[in-house]
DNA sequence: ATATAAATTTAGACAAATCTAAAAATTGTT
DNA sequence: AACAATTTTTAGATTTGTCTAAATTTATAT
């Protein structure tokens, strides 16, 4: 398996949260940076060695293999972002490009020492959860900060964007996993938010709410 | 800097060190496990990128450019090496292959900051020396076990081979980096060494003895 | 339903890294 | 010095992953 193969794979994974009939080509060479026709050379390529079922003109699907492998990628990212994180103090909009390369090293030992030795994360610095040895991944309770109401209030659990511009800004307002927010205003205009978080309000864009996960207090 | 780009000039620095005059194509190819063709291929691409010194049938010489980024691919490996052992419970004989794809990892904070979580150590798992930042590299002052006279003793600081069938003979003998070691008795016949070890007396072949580095009391 | 637009695939080309086979240069031997 | 053996290079082919441009299929809109 190579690496170009494993990132489309992966790609795949990703993209099959929005299109459930099948990942059109446009949509894979987008989130790849490539051409369509590059696209389409690697999804039959990827359907030859049975990781991806594909009918021309009718969008990818990963087969159970596929999945499987797409699974393990994901898996090992999310462990060395929080190795990055926890033990080599990268801050989490630093680790992204670097989980990159590390995912695609190949060795089980390795993943199962490092997982061992992070001791069983469940989620990344990114509130993502982690796949476990068995490609089992737990889902989080959780919604967009932009659909709570007035006046409910729960923990960030989570981003959507790991872009590091919507980190930093998160930084910057003293948002991180694990902060209590409650949710003070909605501006019907624009959809803006007053929010309180460390005992203090600040307004959020709407497009930086619909991007914060958030556990509602029950 | 591609993957094999820079698994050449590995190959490269490690020869230079037994051909002074010029690497020959057909070491590099034997070294890499390709045919010479393609050594000359990859020397001459090299050589355009002025990371190495090239003439037709004259051998390659590694530029300053050159050994300067060989020796970062170096302290890279050497500093996995030591995170595997280290902290992730490997052993000497199984960290080998993972370096190997480790060390192309591209990330200046992530190999600092690795060498500071290790503690800044000074030499790897099997005794060689890590290169620093600067890329300097301390030697080590050592000799080979097989050159020692009779009643001799010193300590065990590396070995020369490192494949899993040697260190894993040493492990079996109970022979590893820090051990006392004494020449008890030369065996004219076929070079082998009767040593003391762990209070205890053994006999090691000629071969085994020409790879095991020893530092002389003085 | 037919034309137009959009999405997708095909065909052919290219760069990287390799190979085989053949040619050229160097070295060794008498 | 001349021939053979060895080493090295060149030429041309192959694979992976990409590209552009053209052709084809599907979707859309009047």
């Amino acid at each position: 398996m190579t690496l170009s193969e494993e990132n489309y794979l992966k790609a795949v994974y990703h993209l099959e949260s929005t299109f459930s009939e099948g990942v059109p080509t446009n949509a894979i060479a987008e989130e790849m940076q490539t051409k369509p026709s590059s696209a389409t050379d690697m999804v039959k390529r990827l359907a030859e060695k049975e990781l991806i079922a594909y009918k021309p003109y009718q969008g990818a699907k990963l087969t159970k293999r596929g999945k499987n492998h797409a699974i393990k990628v994901i898996r090992k990212h999310r462990l060395w972002e929080s190795f990055l994180v926890e033990k080599l103090n990268f801050s989490w909009d630093e680790v992204h490009e670097i989980a990159e390369q590390l995912e695609h090293i190949k060795s089980e030992k390795l993943i199962y020492e490092l997982d061992k030795f992070l001791g069983y994360p469940k989620t990344d610095p990114h509130g993502d959860p982690i796949p476990d040895e068995e490609g089992n991944i737990e889902l989080i309770q959780k919604q967009v900060l932009a659909e709570m109401e007035k006046g409910e209030e729960g923990i960030c659990v989570g981003v959507n964007d790991s872009s590091s511009a919507f980190l930093q800004y998160l930084d910057k307002n003293n948002i991180s996993l694990g902060k209590k927010i409650k949710v003070i205003d909605k501006e019907e205009f624009d959809n803006s938010l007053v929010i309180t978080v460390n005992e203090e309000n600040i307004t959020i864009s709407s497009l930086a709410a619909n991007n914060l996960y958030i556990k509602k207090y029950k």
